[in-house]
Parts: C-alpha cells; structure tokens; sequence
DNA sequence: ACATATTGCGCAATAA
DNA sequence: CTTATTGCGCAATATG
C-alpha cells in the first residue's frame, strides 16, 4: 500500500505500447551491452530498461501469471467488501434485536416501580388498601 | 454490471494496441474485403470496425473524459468501502452500549423482583414484619 | 534474486 | 449524445 511516487501523469504514462496480437514487434532499443564478451560484473544499477522484450517467452508466462494474480485479489477485495456489507446488516439486525430488548425491559421496569410507588404511597397514607392495589386485602 | 459475453481470452483481448505518445500508429489492419470480385451481399452493418481512428482529436478526448469518469467512479467506490467499514465500526460500539444497558436494566430488575417476592413471602406467611422488612408495621 | 499480492491507470464494452 | 460502471491487462510497487 501507499505510493508515493506517482507522477501524476495525466496521459502518456507507461501506458500504451501493448500491441500483444501482431508480429511486428518494438524496435528493441537494447543498448548492446551485456552478453558480451566479459559480460557482467556490473550490477544493473543505473541504467535504463527500454529491454523488457515483450516477445519473450518467459515475459509473457509473467504477464499471464500476474494477471491471475491480479484476477485473484481483485476478487478478494470485492468478497471482503460484500462480506463488510453483510456484517452491516447483520449488525443492524442485531442492533434492532437489543433496542426492542432494552424497550421490554425498561417496560417491566416501569410497572414494578410504579408497584413500588403505589405501595409507599398507601403506606404513607396510612390506609388500607382500597381495594385496587395488586391484592393485599385482609378485610 | 455483467458482461456474459466475455470470450475469456486468456491474452490478446481487445487490449493492447494503445500506443498514445508516438506518431507511429497501428497498422490499420482494414480486411479489404468489401467491393472485391466476388460480391458478397452482406449488408455493411455486420463488419468489424477497426476504424476507431487512435489519432483522431476527438477520440482522445472522449478517451480523456472517460479516463476521468473512471477516476471518479473508483474514486466513489473506495469511499463507499470506507464508509461502509466505519459503519461497522459505529454499529459495533453501539451494539456494546446496547448490551452494556441490557445489563443494567436486567439487574435492576433482578433486584426489584427479589423484593417483591420478599414481601410476598411475608404475607404468605401471615406473619408481621420481623422488624427486617420495609416496614409495614401498623400495630 | 524471485514469486505472488496490491494498486493506479488506461482501454473498451456496456449500462444508465 | 453523455457520463458511470465494470472486466481486463499492464507496470510499478509492496510483500513474503
């Protein structure tokens, strides 16, 4: 992840110069210099690559290969953001499920108090209870 | 969205063959087959079109603008993948918070139901509070 | 050095 | 006609 190097090129990036189908091929700008005789002790190091030889064999066995690997991850990464998707439902659902939850128990709640409340109230009162409350009639 | 009518190639699709900065275009592979000796009735409608004209003015724009377009739908996408993930995030938390409360209620309730069943106790047993109730002494 | 995985990008088909 | 979306390949880069 992260790039930091991109160029910002708005056309005419590394772009363009595919042309897979035919025969004729690039010009093969290969500045003539290794294979030869004494050949490499230098690293390739600052030099540029105009030489990627699309016709090579073994570049287009990459090329393949990195396209599926490329096919690979793409599909990964839509899989994921279906699957984060599917986590946002089921955590709405689930969200639903503990809101109606806290609403009965807040329900149960507010009858018992209010029991509670009525109870204090004839006690304060000083009063047998008339006959409404829940059932403590002993008359 | 879908393409059912993808050839799954596994190369040479219709990719390739970009070449933007050189003036060096494609070869212009026209089939030349049209107005030979041997007729052909077919109607003009069902031919290949290799006219796309690479270097006409306005092909590059359109390019361009569809470039952008692109830009700005992927653009879209990620965001929408993003916000879709803090989603997740914020319904998390408040899936704890809901449950946090849960807890809380059902204690609370636990509590007042272990009273009243204290003083149901008492009344079932006929018996005056043994100076550990409330406090309903009236005698 | 070498392989796969990710990512930005442009192209073309096609959906809207 | 236009823009929006999508599958795809390429190349640079990240990762192991």
């Amino acid at each position: 992840m992260s790039r930091p190097s991109q160029p910002k090129l708005t056309a005419a990036d590394h772009n363009g110069v595919s042309v897979i189908q035919s025969q004729a091929h690039v010009p093969q700008l290969v500045p003539a210099n290794s294979s030869s005789a004494g050949g490499k002790a230098l690293p390739p190091s600052k030099m540029k690559k105009p030489s990627v030889d699309k016709d090579s064999d073994e570049y287009r066995q990459r090329r393949e290969r990195n396209n599926l690997a490329v096919k690979k991850s793409r599909m990964r990464s839509k899989q994921k953001a279906m699957d984060t998707q599917q986590r946002v439902n089921e955590l709405k659902e689930e969200n639903e499920r503990l809101e109606a939850k806290i609403k009965l128990l807040s329900k149960e709640l507010s009858v018992l108090k209010d029991l509670f409340l009525e109870h204090a109230h004839n006690l304060a009162d000083n009063v047998q209870p008339p006959a409404g409350a829940e059932g403590s009639r002993q008359f």
